[in-house]
DNA sequence: GCGTCCAGGTCTACC
DNA sequence: GGTAGACCTGGACGC
């Protein structure tokens, strides 16, 4: 059982939803799948630097002018300050309390497509994973699979090598360490969490994270560019699955979202969706430059809504 | 019940 | 450098 460490506080740059950041419409989590969001408090679990933590958050203030994120963390240990230091990091990194979003809601407001969207997402950040492994597995198991099936993979890939954390009264089972995976065996990830094909890539892919694989920050500080060449050295990590793990970087079409955006683009959805994702990609480009990942997750985030807009169903594919 | 098809990509062999 | 074909598994579908 993890016992209440400290707390720490971020000032968000306005504007900010910590409800919408931390739990989005579309239904991805913010760290893991078994998080808690209930009372608009977010009960999760993060490893950073190969230690476990608790999480509490919430929304301390959120006034027009002032809104402050609170985290609670709880732990098993005490933690020195380069541990902190290094946890709140992440945490910040993961929240986007520090980005400043009021360009995008510009060009937003002038976008067809956009300028609604940006009002029922009001404050709403992007996709931030506060660790790198977990974003790499989610891209594995996305691949060549049907949601249901990559729920399965990923289901079984924590009941069966992931570690559950006790605090405040919860449970809350964390995704598999990398170097957990890195030991294992293709034959027995491929029968415990029946990932296929994928069991190859994702062992050989916690092997390089293990043996000194660029961080999630050290890849933030790199070049869009650069970032995404280094990802794309792991064996199983191609175009989509690269622009999906680094936010902001670029915009990860893969077959369902080019139905989609084939719709809103062109008015109609592409013969071969696979086929029309380079098209898609450039008219992303020259709509909305560098915040063409941000417009990708407030579109995907805001289907039901959009649809109703556009009179056509988004939210069947 | 059984066979076939295909899914929210990536890699590799071949040209 | 461009591209067809293979890749695990399980649900959907037709018969």
């Amino acid at each position: 059982m993890q016992r209440k460490a400290f707390t720490f506080e971020f000032e968000a740059v306005p504007p900010y939803c910590f409800d919408l950041t931390v739990h989005k419409p579309a239904g991805w989590w913010w760290s893991t799948p078994n998080e808690v969001f209930q009372k608009r408090v977010l009960w999760t679990t993060v490893r950073v630097d190969s230690c476990l933590y608790g999480l509490r958050l919430r929304a301390a203030e959120s006034s027009r002018k002032r809104q402050i994120v609170s985290c609670t963390v709880y732990s098993d240990k005490k933690l020195s300050g380069l541990e902190k230091d290094s946890l709140a990091s992440n945490v910040e990194r993961a929240l986007g309390v520090k980005e400043d979003i009021n360009e995008f809601y510009l060009i937003g407001r002038r976008d067809k497509i956009l300028q609604h969207t940006i009002d029922d997402l009001w404050g709403m950040r992007t996709v931030a994973w506060p660790e790198l492994f977990p974003a790499l597995i989610l891209a594995v198991t996305l691949q060549m699979a049907p949601m249901k099936r990559s729920n399965q993979m990923m289901d079984l890939l924590i009941a069966n090598f992931g570690d559950n954390v006790h605090f405040g009264g919860k449970t809350i089972a964390h995704w598999p360490s990398a170097d957990r995976i890195a030991e294992l065996g293709v034959n027995e990830l491929e029968g415990k969490a029946k990932l296929g094909y994928r069991a190859k890539s994702l062992i050989s892919i916690a092997r390089a994270l293990r043996d000194g694989f660029p961080t999630a920050d050290e890849l933030l500080r790199m070049s869009p560019n650069e970032a995404k060449k280094q990802l794309m050295t792991l064996h199983g990590i191609g175009d989509y699955s690269a622009e999906l793990i680094m936010p902001g970087m670029g915009f990860p079409l893969d077959v369902w979202s080019a139905k989609i955006f084939g719709l809103l683009f062109l008015g109609e959805e592409p013969q071969d969706p696979r086929d029309a994702i380079p098209e898609l990609k450039k008219m992303a480009i020259e709509r909305w430059g560098k915040w063409r990942g941000h417009a990708f997750v407030y579109v995907l985030n805001d289907l039901p809504m959009i649809s109703k807009g556009f009179g056509v169903d988004l939210t069947n594919f």
